[in-house]
DNA sequence: AAAGTGTATATTGTCAACAATATATCGAAT
DNA sequence: ATTCGATATATTGTTGACAATATACACTTT
């Protein structure tokens, strides 16, 4: 008898299917199983969840008011499309958001928490000697969330996780330069050193530095890509175009 | 046939009903029409404004999303209960943003922005003498509205402006004393004079805790009035209790 | 009187259907 | 061959309906 009680109460969704699908919907701009500017088919996207068009609908009322995706009347739902100039703005906020925890983390973290940094440091030098980019990005995201959460301030973590989500919806820039790695780690490495020093105002100002010192590492890593794609002029755009529906 | 062509275009709704009964709620929830922990009736408020319970309910996702309402499985949404601790959370983030702004501002703010924000401060200072709060809480409020809108920082924008809707879910206070009033308009006066002098650095620590120091007031506010609930005990407190469907 | 129990009502979460609008398809004209 | 226009299809915005759950109410028991 108490396993059927059991069963029935795990039987019972504890979660509505908006939220499901505005978790899993998310995941996927996140990581960019959706593009940016792609269209939103409310039925598609429905029959592939396995519900209705209600719960799809509100899920992307939520992600829209998430800057996550826009919407035409009329023509539906799309992928936001941002513009590097947004881009740049949203390194702005992260700046100073990760600057404010940063300082909050110097007078409150515990040794605990300064040795798990530590080593996700080591684990990030790891990445850099093989040369794995990706695993080296994973890792970095990995780092910045322990801090946002040990600061254990709900407001900032949220605020910075919202700006991290929508800066998600620029491409991607696998192709991380090991020099920018090292580089960035190195911050890392000066950032918990303030931190065990106790110094909240060195602290905030090299959190405040890393965020803005990201953002030339993206706009060179940008710059780049544009070199590469215009030695390669007519016939890249070309094909590019065609596989976007618009 | 011009005049029918316009008329049809007038008639043709350019905003979705979900986005009209969005900002109406929203505006609801802000003026204090709607009190923090109110249940939100789907029925009721689609008859209400004339449309079903879909849109209504795309609504409150988004709202949901903003941290303006809550939800729990099967008893519908809520307008969020927010406790002094969030609060406080709230005005560390306004602070940080408000102080990237006013840096901003320092270096960007045309002579015709500047000789605006003087011409609200005096409108302050003459709500100040006539004592009327009210007043003043708009003129504040349209006072920080000009200050990011000139920053012309989108992100910022909207950070700062979710932060204010949050923060207007604590009720409001409305007996402001002319002491804190007059406090608060000195630290706009100082801020103009940094960003006049073209000074970021100055300008951002000003903005920093010109907002800070609005914590203050209010915390010392909701001790005012704390103290005075004190000094009625038991009757007060019965009737209040009543007036509120939990 | 207070607490518990069972029933009726209300409300939510979800779905399916409908009208209005947008997109795609096809043929005709230049 | 392209452009234009008319028709067919697809998709959205919105509504009303239905089952599952929660709340309110009357009734019994102590």
């Amino acid at each position: 008898m108490t396993e059927n009680v059991s069963d029935a109460i795990a039987l019972r969704r504890a979660e509505s299917l908006t939220a499901i699908v505005q978790r899993e919907l998310e995941r996927m701009i996140v990581v960019g199983e959706l593009r940016a500017g792609d269209r939103l088919n409310e039925q598609a996207l429905a029959q592939r969840f396995g519900v209705s068009r209600g719960p799809v609908r509100e899920a992307m009322r939520a992600l829209e008011c998430a800057n996550l995706v826009s919407t035409r009347l009329n023509q539906g739902f799309f992928v936001r499309e941002i513009s590097p100039e947004e881009i740049a703005e949203i390194y702005d906020m992260r700046a100073v958001v990760y600057g404010f925890i940063c300082a909050r983390l110097a007078t409150t973290i515990s040794a605990e928490a300064l040795a798990a940094l530590d080593a996700a440091i080591e684990e990030m030098d790891t990445a850099i000697a093989t040369g794995d980019g990706k695993e080296y990005y994973r890792l970095n995201l990995a780092f910045h969330e322990q801090t946002i959460v040990c600061a254990a301030h709900n407001c900032a973590q949220q605020t910075y996780r919202s700006l991290i989500n929508e800066s998600h919806l620029a491409r991607q820039r696998s192709l991380v330069e090991p020099e920018r790695m090292r580089e960035s780690n190195a911050e890392h490495r000066r950032l918990v050193e303030a931190l065990k020093a106790g110094d909240a105002e060195l602290a905030r100002e090299l959190g405040n530095k890393h965020v803005l010192a990201g953002r030339r590492r993206w706009k060179a890593s940008v710059a780049e890509e544009d070199a590469i794609a215009a030695s390669v002029p007519p016939h890249g755009a070309a094909a590019g175009a065609t596989l976007v529906h618009k």
